[in-house]
DNA sequence: ATTTAATCGAGACGGTACGTCATGTCTTCGG
DNA sequence: CCGAAGACATGACGTACCGTCTCGATTAAAT
């Protein structure tokens, strides 16, 4: 999820000059307003740069692919919005993630950028990869929500708590990804329930 | 979903050369051998079309886009697999149709085509306006299914259809391209049982 | 000299669309106009492409190099202009050829242009074998120019002919790239007369 | 010819680290080396500074440009070797220059140095001024030598001193550069004659 | 049989983006 | 201050595909 440039020697503390923060966050701020602003258009580095004032290659210095730069910009701005609660009641933290989680496509550039993320990682393997790893790291904090519950006795003893992880970021990414229901606070309450019912 | 090429001045019968069908076939081969065998690469009309032994000109002829291409290739051949019973039985009917759908995706070149299809369908609108018709298709049948359900009162009153398709959908795609979960007779039976459960 | 793009199998009289002249045609005027304009300045691929109202791709099919398309250029246009006389005056020949050489320099945009042709030759082999050749050509032709003087008797028995072309030809050379002294119709003079009071 | 750096402030006696001249040398050996090794191929700033050990800054800051370190390196150890003689016979002296000029081309690495940077000063106005300077001043030395020669009568009263200057170092240049001829004993002598016989 | 027109394989064309390379300047740190 | 290491903005490079276009040859219905 992050920028994992040149490594120095470890013997060595390290020479020559350090990485400009400055550019590191011009960038990333360029390509966030671009997913952004892109309504489907696709997002060139030649365009990242341009728009945050910096050297192509200073982009590839830093990042492994494109997609890698997009998933930073986003983790580190809009993907940070979604909270992992614990009040003890299980439909209630449940739900404010759903809902978070539902709510958060509709703000700008967030919706429009994950989408043009997940366009990117169609093609670029390494940003799939990279995907890939960050969705794990949610549903992980999902079922450990979801586990907290078990153990308080709100599931029954067999729930198949992967199962449910995957019936709430399935729908989530079916619906967002094509669109044809809404992802508002209404469907956000039916899903959850849906799903506390199923087990 | 089927190639549309010209279509003649309806005023005049037909003149010229017809359209060789041997040749549509071969570029439908040509497209789903490389759906198949792209391991993640990119597909390219000019490869299509160097497969089928065609220029590119008359591929572009018949289809608007790659993406219609490939998608005519993939229901023609693999996509048809997929059956819609109605057997008496809601859960029968529902477990068919998921067991079905999720080991198409184990048979060759089904799985690793559809991979491809989506990942084409990232980048070409075209391709992604065929797939959101092809799954609204495909939602409308499954929806089809369990309304006959409802109606025998299997469920519910005030089941919410929509979301069981999606459950349905949602989970099947959201494994199926990021491959975290198994998709085989177990996870179906499961994921059915669990949906008809939660209303 | 001549651009030598995608030959053909010879056993298939051709197939698919032909060279367009007039694309050939304004690439080479662009080069040109480029050369002559550039005051030292490089040319780029980019720059003569656009010029040309062309892409890039359609100057890389049909020649090799930068440099070729430069020398092309050149010999279209501006190195016709040294004819090669047979008057039956040695000294008649050579100083026409002597002083034509001199004055093209003069014109433009010859003169600018082959400057930056042989700029160009110092850091592209491919061009310099082009040029290698050329002058080659221009070498052959003075020379058979003083065999026939030789024949004639206007020269000694045992002149060294190629020493004589290259006094000419170096001069040329040695004068035009340093700039340090004129080439104009006394220098002509002066030098075709020391060459031929020499042997 | 001389690496100018920075100077110091005449009114404060020095401060600070001196330049050390085991970097100075160990610069120049490498340009050296790599001009000799280049068959043809591009030295790089970078290039000569990783062979020297030595960062990109410290090339820079001592000279202003990468043609000027190729010159120094090369005039601080080949160039040398061309005398300037004055034995009272004209033929002897010209001779000896033409024949030292000749041969030394076929040295290691002063050709092939040499070569390169004439290659480099095609693209580097600020090399080209530098050798523009350093010919000058061997033309200028001929000169002098064929000056002394028409002083003592060996040359006739109205003898084109420039023109015969150009003859040598034209034919020298011309040779050397397309290597369409030997530059060898044998043809110092008959340029030497040939030369002299002009005027 | 001739005309007419659409098909076919082949490939040239104007573009856009790619990822790499070299340039010369700048910054950082240890000596 | 000096020297190494290396980040930085710039800009050209040659390649890959895109979707359109043009070619000559082929094929089949309409005349």
């Amino acid at each position: 999820m992050e920028s994992t440039g040149p490594q120095g020697n470890p013997d060595r503390p390290h020479t020559g000059r350090r990485r400009n923060e400055a550019t590191h966050q011009a960038i990333l701020d360029a390509a966030l307003r671009l997913l952004g602003e892109s309504g489907g258009a696709n997002i060139t580095i030649d365009a990242i740069a341009r728009a945050a004032g910096v050297g192509k290659q200073t982009v590839y210095r830093w990042w492994p692919s494109k997609g890698a730069v997009l998933l930073e910009a986003l983790t580190e701005r809009s993907l940070r919005e979604v909270p992992m609660p614990d009040s003890g009641s299980l439909r209630d933290d449940l739900l404010a993630v759903v809902e978070s989680t539902f709510l958060s496509t509709q703000r700008n550039p967030t919706g429009p950028a994950l989408r043009s993320l997940v366009r990117e990682a169609a093609r670029d393997p390494h940003l799939a990869e990279l995907l890939r790893t960050f969705t794990a790291q949610r549903r992980t904090a999902v079922r450990e929500l979801l586990a907290r519950g078990l153990k308080r006795g709100d599931l029954p003893a067999g729930a198949d708590l992967d199962l449910m992880v995957d019936q709430f970021y399935g729908v989530f990414w079916y619906r967002f990804l094509l669109g044809h229901a809404p992802l508002d606070k209404q469907s956000a309450e039916r899903l959850t329930d849906s799903i506390l019912r199923a087990e």
